[in-house]
DNA sequence: TCAGAAACGATCAAAATCAATCGTAATCGA
DNA sequence: TCGATTACGATTGATTTTGATCGTTTCTGA
């Protein structure tokens, strides 16, 4: 093959492809295609492997930098296909809700889709540090207990040493925690410290403590380590789970549901 | 650099609908249709998406808004003439905020259209106990921390013991108040206790406690007692208010600021 | 209240885009 | 040099988005 002036090599394309979706704010495949002379399947296979680092967002024709206000739909996104899966989860983790308990509710879209479930359910009392639920909650619902805290705007929950004052003060029958990433090696991980450090307060003032994440977290590691899995009681995941998986939570005596 | 030739990627088409609502305060399909030039099939369900994410309300023939829907749920059952008050209160209030500073934010409608002034300000830090001035400054802005606390329904408000679980450990340079009711003989009163029992404790833990109440809340006297005039340094009012009233408060060494 | 007009939702087909697969070329280590 | 691995481009069938059509609902003015 006759080598081009810049064969440009695959990392220094695909930091060029961040530059351009950062700099539109989005950036459609063909453009792309066009600005570094390579197919679009090539651009495609670059757009997986920049969203699957987080660096962009991928929408159908192109993608969408993290940065840009575009982005806040991530958050809920339709389209996205784990939804289902959160959906199911978020209606199997209802199941364990008791007459009269007290629940915890972590950040994330998975607990948010049971914030609006349990928001038919008045007689319970929901504690909670993310802002999305409190808002599911505050027109009507069960009684509510906001953890307050520094606001994190990134996850749209209260995080840091100050939320743990008002966490100390009570006591959950139930806390549902989502995460970023878990696997058997590392346990539970997400992105920030902070935000690991409130969970693990939870964790302790917790009688049960349900994880609850869609088998896409699996054998993923973040940056900030939780806990190890002695701290979970209950995961309720989706049949996509390796099933070696499953085999060793249960071993080590974590039940573990697959709606 | 002429790029038109391709049609604009379904987000950037959703994000500049929004715009065009946000600027407009409503928007026709048929003019969202000429500017974009898609079909009005496109733009109905990009309004449907939008409408589901909650960032506009659909109408007959387009959408409003939900920046001025808040705005008139913000009326409720206020007139319009408190409400012009209530901003210039907000206004004046605003200069008051020096730099990296750290203010109180309470609950109210008053201190709401504050919240709104200072997201311009990202020098700041804003604690405050207000679900809608949190939500206020939830997509960007100061430093926010939120009190947490049992949820209010009625107030939108954070409160109770809980709630001085973190006052306790803050200090703020600046509190910005809001009331039910005000008068020269029993102080400052509203409706809730323990909504007059956060009030007390975030008085205790900031520099300078300024009262914002427009002159309908002049005399009045509602349920539970908050403080006594001893515990306010500024009250920004306006100038219906009666002339006795001011006298009295300077002579008490109270600055009374009528904008 | 009623009729015409405007706007709406549902449905379908065309176009654009995507994911999966396969073959080829370049690279690397033995 | 050989075989394995990786990166890339092309092809094909599947999926998503879009615009047009049609019957229904909602608004408006008489």
């Amino acid at each position: 093959m006759i080598q081009e002036a810049h064969p440009a090599l695959a990392p220094e394309r695909r930091d060029r492809i961040r530059n351009l979706v950062r700099e539109g704010g989005v950036a459609r495949v063909e453009d792309l295609r066009k600005n570094l002379k390579v197919s679009v399947a090539t651009i495609r296979r670059d757009l997986e492997i920049l969203e699957e680092e987080g660096k962009v967002k991928r929408v159908h024709g192109g993608a969408v930098s993290m940065e840009s206000r575009l982005e806040e739909s991530v958050f809920d996104d339709k389209t996205n296909q784990a939804t289902k899966q959160k959906k199911k989860i978020a209606e199997d983790a209802l199941k364990l809700v008791g007459h009269e308990e007290s629940v915890f509710l972590d950040g994330g879209s998975t607990t948010l889709f049971l914030a609006r479930l349990l928001k038919q359910r008045t007689d319970i009392t929901v504690v909670t540090n993310s802002l999305r639920a409190m808002e599911e909650l505050a027109d009507s619902g069960p009684r509510v207990i906001f953890i307050g805290g520094e606001f994190r705007r990134i996850s749209q929950t209260m995080v840091g040493p100050l939320s743990s004052a008002v966490l100390e003060q009570i006591r959950v029958d139930k806390a549902f925690m989502g995460t970023m990433g878990f696997c058997l090696k590392n346990g539970i991980t997400t992105t920030d410290p902070n935000e690991a450090y409130v969970k693990r307060v939870v964790a302790e003032h917790a009688g049960q403590v349900i994880l609850m994440a869609d088998s896409t977290k699996a054998e993923k590691v973040s940056f900030a380590r939780v806990s190890d899995w002695d701290q979970v009681d209950i995961l309720i995941s989706d049949k996509a789970i390796p099933l070696n998986f499953t085999k060793t939570l249960r071993k080590r005596g974590i039940k573990v549901r697959l709606p």
